[in-house]
DNA sequence: GATGAATGAGCGTTCATTCAT
DNA sequence: TATGAATGAACGCTCATTCAT
């Protein structure tokens, strides 16, 4: 019970960093902040989480949970076209937060992307790799050459058109772009052909 | 000759906000880092700037100045797919500025974006919307329809590109993108046909 | 125990706040002033009070305490004309301090009334009526006409020997003062008469 | 012509830091402050005024010139009483502006008196003596005794009505004040009684 | 004399991190 | 394990004063 207590805190600790870092960025976001949204003394959170670095790489991992939840749950489907069409559904269908807040990951990346190398700023960059393995993978089984391009391509419109989103404060970017994305995969021939 | 003076200074300082807060984003950039970048005494930078967000808000400002240099540059060249080809090649060739530090305004708009409406955020939102603007102003001249769709999806491979490309610190990203972004500009109707 | 101690060391920067701001005035007294005084280390001072107004509103505070004090012992003496003789003897008592420093709540009125509306002025301006409401009501019980006529008399007298005594830095100032303001109280008739 | 240019601007800078210092109090008010109040280049200040101690000592001196003039004005009455009671009136007179800002004297001898010996500490109790010294010159004319205490007296009210009147931001407080040390002047028994 | 610019010490405040219990 | 309190380094900013012309 104690143990599932202190395993409570640490997530409801992570799930609220992850929110809080996604809102208010990296550097905006100070350790009582989160602890108050978690409703963990701030003093208590260092048990969980040696230095805030820890606590922001457990919101990246959050994230990069999310992303495999999501990419699991599209693995359920039979058809690789089918998978790629309802990631760029699911982007979409997360387009007011994207135009408040931008990609988690993205804009973490951009955030951690400046600090020197070895940090947490290669961290954000294997879960994004995590996103664009799982699609060269689709791209692969739909027998397209190039995979790796096709998937850079895909998570590359994903990241701008989110940080269109966002600057523009335009959730109507993630619709349009969504829509000649999924146009786009479907034009895409065929493994058979 | 002293007004002469004092405008250098603070070109200094302004070039010195815009390429340290491109180097390390605005909340880890300090006062102190930028006059010293610029060689200017901490106590004077705000001679000339009221506020650190003015500071930033200059630095945005050169980054908007420089994207209005290569846009007026590109205009001189007759055909419009031309200029925009030419603005791929362009990026490509800040590929490795790109895999080091992403966009300097794709970065701003991510960290500014953060922060409550009525802001830098926004104006970092007017600068991409100078890049918007001026692209479909290209895809128009081409007689394409949705030119404004077009230069969305152009100006959001960029962004995507560069944030991939900072996050995988890959500047071939850059390349890759950038050649079929290049093919994707020739493989577009002409006007006349 | 730990509450205790956290609420001591409050009282020590609350009581150390009020006598270095009366000694030195608000903008002269620097936070670190007070926390050096408190012996709390200065960062600390913001676990207490969220600005250094909030402090000087305590020492404002502690200076109204003490007012009460001494008017609630006052109070336990059967006669309002021994009272308000009583408060001038206490005046007389501190002539020594108002002669270095003037009267604590004079002084911070004088320097916090230059502020603009809505602040500590108006804080200062509470305390100060406490005294003349304390004050009139001596008056009415003596059965004076124009009590209110009469506090304002008082404690403008106080605030004016206090003034002086503090400007000429003669503590003799207080006496013959109050020496007067004793023969004045006598010379009012009586209730009964 | 240069001269009196020059002159005219010390005189300036003067009028403007006895004004300013009067309604900002000497700490909050910046040499920037008077420099722009009197139309004076700021770096221009220090041809006039070494220091900023400097400028607030003209400013008092002024107050001290003002006070001068009045009692010169008052001096041409024949009667004393007439002029201490003329002096009641003037302070009436300027019941608003001691609402808002209190007695220029007075405030700045109670921010002032904080500092250390030797400094304009000392001085401001001069000009004080200086208008106690005139009262108790018409004291005695009067043929009072101890003429030196009445001074107090008249003078410890009018610090403490204004005082008053400005904590309370009650110009009326003036007024009242005002009346009964007509009153009291009127009730003081004449030379030849 | 005159002036815009320069200078740096110091202030209020924040916050990641550690301590004492 | 849990927690309020403690700590101090650092930041943005102000301003009296000085400098260069």
């Amino acid at each position: 019970m104690r143990a599932r207590t202190a395993t409570a805190k640490r997530q409801r600790l992570t799930a609220a960093a992850a929110r809080i870092v996604h809102e208010q960025g990296v550097e905006r976001t100070t350790i009582a902040d989160i602890a108050r949204a978690a409703d963990v003394p701030v003093g208590n959170v260092y048990y969980y989480f040696k230095t805030k670095d820890d606590l922001v790489a457990a919101a990246l991992s959050e994230h990069a949970h999310g992303l495999e939840t999501l990419t699991a749950r599209l693995d359920l489907l039979p058809d690789p076209r089918q998978r790629l069409k309802g990631l760029v559904e699911a982007w979409v269908g997360e387009r007011d937060l994207a135009a408040r807040c931008g990609c988690p990951t993205g804009t973490l990346a951009a955030e951690l992307g400046k600090r020197g190398e070895g940090g947490l700023g290669e961290e954000t960059g294997k879960v994004i790799r995590l996103l664009l393995d799982w699609a060269e993978r689709q791209f692969r089984e739909l027998g397209l050459p190039a995979p790796d391009d096709h998937a850079l391509t895909l998570v590359g419109a994903y990241q701008g058109m989110s940080l269109l989103a966002n600057a523009l404060r335009e959730p109507d970017v993630m619709v349009r772009e969504g829509r000649r994305l999924s146009a786009w995969l479907d034009s895409l021939p065929d493994k058979g052909s």
